[in-house]
RNA sequence: GCCCGUGUGGUGUAGCGGUUAUCAUGAGGCGUUGUCGAUGCCUCGACCCGGGUUCGAUUCCCGGCACGGGCGCCA
C-alpha cells in the first residue's frame, strides 16, 4: 500500500486492514469496523479465527463465545470462503505464534477481536479456482474466472505494478514536456495499408476501429501542442495466436515537434529508467508478492535490476551481418523475426534499440535521408525498433514531414493520397519536424514481471478465440 | 492458416483394453483447539462430445470441439 494514500473511512469501514497492519500498536483498543473477503476459518466450539483480506492487506479476526452473539459465531463458523464480511471489533495485539527453540520472536501483528459480526454476501462453494489454494491454474480456468483470479494475491501484485508503471511512464513524460492526448478509435479509414481493421458500421458509414493513433497524434504535432502523449487501445485484426500477440492491446505512444528517431529514442530509454527506478525504489513489497508466488512453482525470483543507459543500439545492417555470422540464411530486406532475434538477443540480451531499418520495409510516413544508403546501396529509413531479448517493444521513428515527399511514398506502397488527404492535408501549410514511437505496455509489464505470456499482464485479454468475459 | 501435443472430481494431476481410477487441493460432517499452511477421524466429488474396432473402450482408431506449445502473419 503506497504510504502517500488517504483512505478516507466510507459508509461501510472507518479503516483499512493495511491500515490496522501498520499502524496497529496506535489502535490498540480502539473500536473499528472493518470489512473484507474471508480466506480462512479455523475453530469450532467457543471460539473461531477468521482471516480476511481487502484491497490493502490481511487481518485476523477472533471471535469468542460471549464476544460475539452465539448465532453470529455460528455463523462465522459456517461460513464459505471468500464470503464478504463486516466486522465491528477492538484492535489488539495477536499473541505470538509458537517458534521452534533458538528462532528469532516475530515482530508484533496486530488482529481485531469481534463483537458485532454481519455476512455481507455468502460465496457459493465450491470456487471455480481456489483463490488462496497452492494448486496450480490452468490460464483458460483463469482467465474465465478472471473476478477470482485477480484476488489472487501474485495476480493483484500484478495488476498494481501495472498502474504504476503507467504512472511513472506519465510522470515522467510530462517533466519532459509532454501532454497527455485522447485520439478517435473509430476511424473511417485505415491508417495505412497492411494490418486487417476490424470493421464496424458508424451509422450508414462503414468505419473501423483503430489500429494506431499514428496519423492523429501526427496532425496533433501538426497543430502545435509540441509533445504529446497517448496511453490508450488500438485493435488489430490479425489471426495471430502467440505468447506476446493480443487482437486489443494497451498503446502507449509519443510524439514530439523538432525530434528526430536519435532524440525519442533517448526519450525513450530515460522513460524505461525512470520507471524501473522507481519501481526499484518503490514497489519491492509488489514483487517480493510475486516472487513469494514464484518461489511456490519453483519459478526463479525476478529482480527489478534498473538498466544503464544508453540502450544498445544496432543498426539493421549490422543485425544482418551478426545473423549472417551466425549461419543463419537471410538477406538485406528481410524481416528479422523471432529466431533471428533469439540471435541478437543471446549477445544483448536486455533492452536494445534496433534503428536504421531499410525504407522498403517501413510504412510510408516514416521519414528517410535521401543519399542515406545501407551496406547494399539500399536507401535507409529513420525508423527502429526497441526489443527485450527476442520480443519487439517499440516500433517508432522520425516522420516525412514533407507532403511531396509524403504523397510520393503513399504511391511507393500502392496507396491512393486522395484517400489520406485528412492526413496530409496538415502538412501543407508549414510542418515541423518531428519523431515518435509506440511501446506496447503489456508486454513492457511482461519484462518487468516475468509472465511468460501476455494474457498474465491483461485483465480481460482479447485474443483470437476469446472475447468474454 | 499450418505443424505438434493435450483433454480424468470444483481446481491441478497419476494411471490403465477388464481397477473399488492415484495423489494434492477443495467441499460436507463430527471432535479437539489462542489458532495462524489449524488439527484428528469420517464422508463427497471425475475419465470432453460423436462414431468405429472389441466379449468389453476412460485407455486403441476416425471425426468434432476445447485448450496448450511452435511457426507464419503482425506499424
Amino acid at each position: 500500500m503506497a504510504s502517500d494514500t488517504v483512505w478516507h473511512p466510507t459508509s461501510f469501514r472507518t479503516h483499512t486492514l493495511g491500515q490496522i497492519q501498520s499502524d496497529g500498536e496506535s489502535l490498540v483498543g480502539s473500536e473499528v469496523t472493518i470489512c473484507g473477503y474471508m480466506e480462512a476459518n479455523r475453530g469450532k466450539g467457543k471460539i473461531c479465527f477468521m482471516d480476511i483480506r481487502d484491497g490493502t492487506g490481511r487481518v485476523q479476526i477472533f471471535l469468542k463465545q460471549g464476544g460475539v452473539s452465539d448465532e453470529q459465531l455460528e455463523m462465522a463458523q459456517g461460513l464459505s470462503r471468500e464470503s464478504t464480511v463486516q466486522i465491528v471489533g477492538e484492535v489488539a495485539q495477536k499473541r505470538p505464534p509458537k517458534v521452534a527453540e533458538g528462532e528469532p520472536t516475530p515482530p508484533p501483528t496486530y488482529e481485531v477481536v469481534a463483537s458485532i459480526f454481519t455476512v455481507l454476501t455468502e460465496a457459493a462453494t465450491p470456487l471455480p479456482l481456489g483463490v488462496t489454494d497452492t494448486v496450480s491454474i490452468g490460464l483458460d480456468t483463469r482467465l474465465d474466472n478472471r473476478f477470482l483470479d485477480l484476488r489472487r494475491a501474485h495476480v493483484n501484485a500484478m495488476f498494481t505494478l501495472r498502474s504504476k508503471v503507467l504512472q511513472y511512464g506519465r510522470d515522467h513524460l510530462i517533466t519532459e514536456g509532454f501532454k497527455e492526448i485522447n485520439s478517435p478509435k473509430i476511424i473511417a479509414s485505415a491508417s495505412e495499408g497492411g494490418t486487417n481493421l476490424f470493421p464496424m458500421m458508424y451509422f450508414d458509414t462503414p468505419a473501423f476501429l483503430s489500429q494506431s493513433p499514428q496519423l492523429y497524434k501526427q496532425l496533433t504535432i501538426l497543430g502545435g501542442m509540441e509533445r504529446v502523449f497517448e496511453i490508450g487501445p488500438a485493435f488489430r485484426a490479425e489471426n495471430h495466436d502467440t505468447y506476446r500477440h493480443l487482437n486489443e492491446f494497451i498503446s502507449f505512444d509519443i510524439e514530439g515537434a523538432w525530434m528526430n528517431d536519435d532524440d525519442v529514442m533517448c526519450v525513450q530509454e530515460r522513460m524505461i529508467h525512470h520507471i524501473w527506478s522507481q519501481v526499484a525504489e518503490h514497489d519491492q513489497d509488489q514483487i517480493e508478492i510475486i516472487n513469494h508466488y514464484r518461489e511456490g512453482q519453483g519459478d526463479e525470483p525476478i529482480t527489478v535490476e534498473v538498466p544503464s543507459l544508453p540502450f544498445p543500439r544496432i543498426e539493421y545492417c549490422d543485425a544482418i551481418k551478426m545473423i549472417q555470422d551466425a549461419g543463419e540464411e537471410i538477406s538485406w530486406g528481410d524481416d528479422i523475426d523471432s529466431s533471428h532475434c533469439d540471435i541478437i538477443a543471446a549477445k544483448y540480451p536486455g533492452f536494445h534499440f534496433l534503428p536504421r531499418w531499410p525504407m522498403e520495409m517501413k510504412p510510408f510516413y516514416i521519414h528517410h535521408i535521401p543519399g542515406d544508403v545501407g551496406a547494399t546501396g539500399e536507401q535507409l529509413s529513420r525508423g527502429f525498433d526497441l526489443n527485450y531479448g527476442r520480443d519487439e517493444m517499440t516500433s517508432g521513428g522520425q516522420r516525412e514531414h514533407n507532403v511531396d515527399v509524403l504523397e510520393q511514398n503513399l504511391r511507393n506502397k500502392g496507396l491512393d493520397p486522395a484517400d489520406f488527404s485528412f492526413y496530409t492535408d496538415g502538412f501543407r501549410y508549414g510542418a515541423p519536424p518531428h519523431a515518435g514511437w509506440g511501446l506496447g505496455v503489456a508486454r513492457l509489464l511482461m519484462v518487468l514481471t516475468g509472465s511468460r505470456n501476455v494474457r498474465e499482464t491483461v485483465l480481460f485479454p482479447r485474443d483470437r478465440s476469446r472475447v468474454t468475459p
